[in-house]
DNA sequence: CGTGCCCTTGAGTACAATCAACGTTCGTGG
DNA sequence: CCACGAACGTTGATTGTACTCAAGGGCACG
């Protein structure tokens, strides 16, 4: 159940069995969660975090005029509100874009793992801190690259995120969003995502249809992206 | 010399004497440093963390064409790269904006916390997770606001968080920043940042001039900004 | 088999970038 | 003390990327 959850922990530093069991049992049963629907809103006061098993959720904030700004994408294995353990309430609200599966973890649970399993205290400090790269990540996309480079970065980005939980190869890999997402996640309109997507189609870079990232030039789509896995921190150090 | 970290903490929780005495032991003697300095690359090995005590840095990320972007400004008090500590080596760069005095804080002091601190350890992952919330708010920014409003924006933002630290009030702040410098910091070019600012300064809402930040208008400028102090976290909370 | 959601495309507009020139300020050295 | 240069700021003219408005097509699902 939460073996990608495990596949992403990993992926970044050891984590020892006894760790894995105190993990196993802070993790309530999964429960199944509507595709569309928003599971937190921003200023909720929250006691537990959730853990992502199945599907993708997404950060998100609104303004006034009613446009959106996704701020992160979730993938399965992802503990999408981990951070509210030390925040109390999000400045944000979070969304499952697909139907998903989740289970939770108390917060009173992860106040006693700071104070018994310092390892794995940092371990999940670092996750959190993971997320904030992803973040920058992004400003740098949505400040400084083009529409068509920042499209090919987050697909990029997806690719290697999923990769790692088993959900992407160098082919390609299932997404289920819409156009409309896409573009809610890049700061541009749905009108230019279509036009910015059908630029990627059209020089043979990558192809979105049918609910699917179809990859034909893996080291180009990268070198438009400027596209570089340092941020993901994929190596095993101790954390 | 660390009472604006301090005045930063206690603004968000409490800390007790024993932890004030502790944060002490950890920090060391200050230090001077130049200001376009950039004291920290992406990529390196990083074995202490800086807390800065005045003046001003930037955490920031170039693309290959030379452009740049500034993913958060750090004021006085604020611990410019703690999440190095779980992270070991930066995706991004961080450099001083102005004449900074800054102090240091050992890696092993920090796991040594972790193992026997752990409401401290809790109240440092907090302000990691808030630079993160910062990051969000300028994603928001950066994908959806228009130039004068995420302009107008980053000036809230900085009066509250150097107000928090009693280097601001309602009337403005000192801000020994360039032109260009705010461009890197909100996406856009400096040509349009001195229109953006002429704008703001034409329609009586804010000046910025001779490094410092006049505010005409708090509530108006608050309004074309759509700010909201939610996501600064302000409320004194068990972390 | 219609209704709604999503995708696509065209036409016109606007916000911001680019290119270019000039002004201002300030530090420094002749 | 003034001349000079460099960095920063300002403004105008032009270009271009992305937005807006609008219409129509494809497809899935009830």
């Amino acid at each position: 159940m939460i073996d990608k959850h495990l596949l992403k922990l990993r992926a970044r530093d050891d984590v020892s069995e006894v760790e894995e069991s105190l993990i196993r049992s802070f993790v309530s049963p999964a429960t199944e969660i509507a595709a569309k629907k928003t599971i937190i809103r921003a200023g909720d006061r929250l006691s537990r975090s959730t853990l992502l098993l199945e599907g993708m959720m997404c950060r998100y904030k609104d303004l006034a005029n009613g446009s959106r700004q996704i701020t992160e994408l979730h993938v399965a294995g992802d503990f999408v509100d981990l951070h509210s353990f030390t925040l109390k309430r999000l400045d944000h609200n979070i969304m499952a874009m697909t139907p998903c599966v989740i289970a939770t973890v108390d917060h009173a649970d992860l106040k006693r793992m700071t104070e018994e399993a310092p390892h794995l205290t940092r371990l999940y400090w670092f996750t959190t801190n993971l997320d904030a790269a992803v973040h920058r990540e992004w400003e740098l996309s949505l400040g400084r690259r083009t529409a068509i480079s920042r499209t090919a970065h987050l697909f990029c980005e997806l690719q290697v995120r999923l990769g790692i939980v088993g959900l992407a190869d160098d082919k390609g890999f299932d997404l289920a969003l819409t156009q409309v997402d896409l573009a809610e996640c890049l700061g541009m309109t749905p009108v230019h995502m279509n036009r910015t997507l059908k630029d990627l189609r059209d020089q043979d870079v990558v192809e979105f249809r049918n609910r699917r990232v179809v990859i034909r030039d893996l080291a180009r789509m990268r070198r438009i992206a400027e596209f570089s896995t340092e941020y993901l921190y994929l190596d095993r150090e101790a954390r």
